[in-house]
DNA sequence: GTTAAACCTTACCATTATGGCAAGGTCAAA
DNA sequence: TTTGACCTTGCCATAATGGTAAGGTTTAAC
């Protein structure tokens, strides 16, 4: 029985929310999908599927530009597995970049947070520090 | 004396773009600069101070929100430290937060990109993993 | 059978910080 | 005087998501 689901339904089966599951079909991440006569989109499981991807996706972290990619490679019965470690290791540099940047926030944040009494007085090395010429 | 630089310049010895600094402008983060006749920005060594003062908040990784705030605290002198601490606690907080974020989708990711060959062959641990329904 | 609630549709606006481009004015040096 | 390097404003774009508004549809209750 090929159940249909309207876009709410979609949405919590696939724990995306409507709106988003509509712009990812506006901005080509979805093929447009099937109405009903009132204009209303449906969804048959094989799409939940994919919104379920794009979720997963999404929740580590890829761009819809990426998931794009490997919404592509999943369909494809030839793919090659090589390309999708490819985009995988290049999103894994990036999330090991950003948490080195912050980490590097994080240690000055820390160290400022520390210098400060953070009491009635106006004096406070945070406010010193940041108007430092450097 | 007081040396006034155009945008140019001050962009150059705050190490801001001229752009952002009109735009810290337009949108109440800085006063309205100074203009010569025909219309171009000045400031002065206070002024680019505070694009320092800015630009080093930035860096730390301060939403505009956030620095006007901290403009206002360093520019009043009966602030209280404690506002200025509270303030900078708060953004290590997030900060601290969103590296725990990525940390996770770095763990998650590393095993993906461990579990796939990344070869020739079309089967893939990552693509697999995305796809199940979870 | 009508009505009301809960859906759905599209379209537009907002967010955040930054960059690009275009059309045009200004200034300084050659 | 011309030219290049500035400056001005204004508009558009990014990424992913949410909100709101005006209006059509479906369903359940009365």
């Amino acid at each position: 029985m090929a159940t249909l689901l309207t876009i709410g339904d979609a949405a919590k089966a696939s724990g995306l929310s409507a709106k988003m599951i509509r712009h990812y079909e506006q901005s080509g991440l979805l093929r447009r999908s099937p109405r009903t006569d009132a204009g209303y989109r449906l969804y048959n499981s094989e799409q939940i599927n994919q919104l379920r991807f794009i979720r997963q996706a999404r929740s580590l972290g890829f761009s819809l530009h990426d998931i794009q990619s490997l919404l592509e490679l999943w369909q494809d019965p030839r793919r090659e597995s090589r390309a999708v470690k490819q985009l995988a290791q290049q999103h894994l540099n990036e999330i090991t970049s950003k948490i080195a940047e912050l980490q590097h926030m994080q240690q000055v944040m820390t160290e400022l947070a520390d210098s400060c009494r953070g009491d009635g007085s106006p004096h406070c090395h945070i406010l010193q520090q940041l108007a430092k010429p450097n």
